[in-house]
DNA sequence: TGGCTCATGTAAGCCGTTACATGATTTT
DNA sequence: AAAATCATGTAACGGCTTACATGAGCCA
């Protein structure tokens, strides 16, 4: 039997395995840990949990009577050798990264110094609300949890990197615009003004 | 008007001012140079450049005669307004990423000490990948392009403190398979065993 | 009784990739 | 003459978000 699931499939799996047991469980560990590297909404994981189980990955049980309305997922021992299969069995990783702000940054060369250092310290201040927010919102160290945590370390600890990249950059750009300097990063470009750029 | 576009179809007026005039010329700057932090394909940039031409924020021209067919466009002064109006009014920046290998990472207890440290290990060949790539593909420093060349380093650096991280974790978990040690970061978790975890 | 949280879901739609199609020009 | 590169596009499909819908139980 071939089970090719979508790494947001694992992520349920994993989540199961873990102890979020339903659907909304699953939604707030997300949430708390790891949506600053993969995020996943109510209308992907309750579809997902539906096809997982008919997959024979998961099976349900309601809620007794009396309980709150609620589905428990378990592992099936089919579910368990795939989830433990993708952890190890290696391939090609999929790692994609959007980020607005760095884009903006690469087109700096038509801002002027002060629009460029504005940029860098909104971008500055964005990874400090992320950074924050790791901080605040991830469980803390749990006994049967390292690697949430050690995860967590990671999320802090690249975030804070970015933080300091970003004030170097504030520093050196707020440099060039002291009355004694020669040098501009950027020349003064307005939108009416013609860029003349080569091309490549 | 209301010039209200994707962070893509900004990412392509950039371009054009940059001095990439062609379709073709935006997809080789864009895998050079920009696709680790904001990818763009065919499927995307065509019809977004003509998108864009009837916005009104482009115009085209075809290539002369006997030379090779070929669309070149132009920035419009209602494209470098709207352009450095998204480079200067700040808004929510989109900031995504989606890390399988840290995804992974994240469910390291249900692994042992090896596998876990043979998972590091790929994050770290897949970063190291990365990381050469950006060094190899983005083109020289050009005196009118310096922030291609400043978004490079972050990208250099960014890859640079990932494979640190990485290095240091498996150090740390290749310490505790050491014959004296005592505790084990993960336990030994087979397919068939159960993982008993607490919620939260 | 009213509002909050718990809890599960669906529908519309965007964004983006993959894969393919096409053909001209340049290089070997 | 063949192969590679230049160059522009399209169609199908998948993943994911947003927004909405629904209702039960809990607490003030």
């Amino acid at each position: 039997m071939e089970h090719d699931l979508s790494p947001t499939g694992y992520l349920i799996l994993g989540m199961v395995a873990i102890g979020a047991c339903s659907g909304y469980a699953i939604r707030n560990r997300v949430e708390r840990a790891t949506r600053f590297f993969w995020a996943a909404s109510n209308g992907q994981i309750y579809p997902e949990l539906k096809r997982l189980e008919t997959a024979g990955l998961l099976t349900s049980s309601p809620a007794r009577d009396g309980e709150r309305r609620r589905i428990e997922y378990e592992l099936t021992d089919a579910g368990r050798t795939t989830l433990h299969g993708w952890l190890t069995h290696s391939s090609r990783l999929t790692f994609e990264q959007r980020n607005e702000g760095l884009l903006k940054l690469f087109f700096g060369d038509v801002l002027t110094t002060e629009e460029a250092i504005a940029l860098i310290r909104e971008m500055r201040h964005h990874h400090e609300m992320v950074r924050a927010g790791i901080e605040l919102a991830t469980p803390p160290n749990h006994p049967d949890r390292h690697f949430g945590y050690i995860v967590k370390e990671y999320g802090l600890g690249l975030h804070a990197w970015v933080i300091g990249w970003c004030r170097q950059l504030e520093e050196r750009l707020a440099k060039e615009l002291e009355p004694g300097s020669e040098a501009t990063v950027s020349t003064a470009e307005r939108p009416g003004a013609r860029t003349r750029l080569d091309p490549q």
